[in-house]
DNA sequence: ACCTGAACACCGTTCAAGT
DNA sequence: ACCTGAACACCGTTCAAGT
């Protein structure tokens, strides 16, 4: 089901090579958690028991070990938002999941930071992340736009960047509280019309869904070098 | 009125020191708009024709240029929120000034995020513009939240946070339209309960203060080392 | 095929020496 | 008082030499 390069790692590879890519990630995860996803590539290598050349024949670039090293993260998110397509609110399942992306982009510091950054397409390797996570927001966001509960005008890019900057506030801050606030505020926002902040009455079950709101502006995609 | 200690630089120097001082300023905030708030201190120094001992003489850290650089525009946004406070919609009023927010912190690359980082109270030169900020838009958000039009556990931290995010998303995506966008979702969300998204029939005007809604945690100032 | 580490080009920051 | 720039301690990245 899932196809995600990172997870398998190369496909063919000297006993000795595949040894030191495994210490590699290995050193780099100890490396990010310590230090954040900043962490000295230098210290990594070391730290693996390798020279700096093998680390970058390996991972020509810091996005490329980064995706690496929270593949099996990403994999675990990208399913958990397909299980929750099965919960029974689908704005409540929607909700959830961006908690958990919240409390997944935040395992390093400086990790959400770099996801953002290579959500824009930069074609760097870390863009598996993006295309599985749109898919897997875009599923449960759909099936809460069809329940009527939140805004047709949303779109999963947006709502994941939100959710990545939540992540970001918090680690600004240093606030852990932060989050749920911003969190908060924000699926207010995204609520369709009429249920907003009142917590769905028995009633109004099965709702049409919502007329168009009118207070996001229209995107204009103008791009700038 | 003002008392934003940036706006006047130190109080004595010498004819040299004060044209060194001032083409520090100047190179920096040049360098600011081509590399980004980020840009190499010792690129600014020559660019201002001085050596590197001076840059940190007058400015001991980055963020004491920065503050400096943005003293002027700082200022401003300031004055802006004390004067929108006699605009006729409390929300609009709150609404525009954070737009125009971001719109400041937004010049220079980087610099949402050196100022949100100093949002903290680290204690660098960068928190009168914390200070000030707060001020200006804690009335702001006041005068919104007396009127019904904001609900009322809303903070002004996190309004401010909140905007800065917007413009880190916009400067990750380099989409400008996203943040338009984004601060609508936020505003939705910021609505006392009634009003949301109906946009104010003249009926309800001068509508008593919404009851507290429970949407958002409370927050437990948990601060970790 | 794969690994190593010296070499290069950059940073930021300090401080002894100068005027 | 103030300025200068060499010196130091760090980065990331490349690549010739080794096995």
């Amino acid at each position: 089901m899932s196809t995600n390069p990172n997870l398998d790692g190369p496909r063919a590879l000297r006993a000795d090579a595949r040894r030191n890519y495994d210490q590699l990630v290995k050193a780099a995860s100890a490396q990010f958690t310590e230090y954040g996803a900043g962490a000295s590539l230098e210290d990594i290598a070391k730290r693996a028991g390798v020279g700096i050349g093998t680390l970058y024949r390996h991972f020509p670039t810091r996005d490329d070990l980064i995706a690496k090293v929270v593949a099996e993260s990403t994999a675990a998110i990208v399913a958990r938002g397909h299980a929750l397509l099965d919960a029974a609110s689908p704005s409540v399942a929607l909700a959830r999941w961006l908690r958990e992306l919240v409390t997944f982009v935040t395992t390093y510091r400086g990790l959400t930071a770099a996801l953002a950054a290579s959500y824009v397409g930069s074609g760097t390797e870390l863009c598996v992340y993006c295309d599985l996570m749109s898919e897997a927001g875009g599923a449960l966001l759909a099936r809460a736009q069809a329940a009527g509960e939140i805004r047709r005008d949303a779109n999963v890019r947006e709502i994941i960047l939100t959710a990545h900057s939540a992540a970001w506030i918090a680690e600004q801050t240093k606030d852990p509280a932060a989050v749920d606030r911003l969190l908060g505020i924000l699926f207010d926002g995204l609520r369709a019309n009429r249920s907003t902040a009142k917590p769905a009455s028995r009633r109004q079950r099965r709702a049409r869904p919502a007329k168009r709101p009118r207070t996001i502006a229209a995107t204009a995609h103008r791009r700038r070098a």
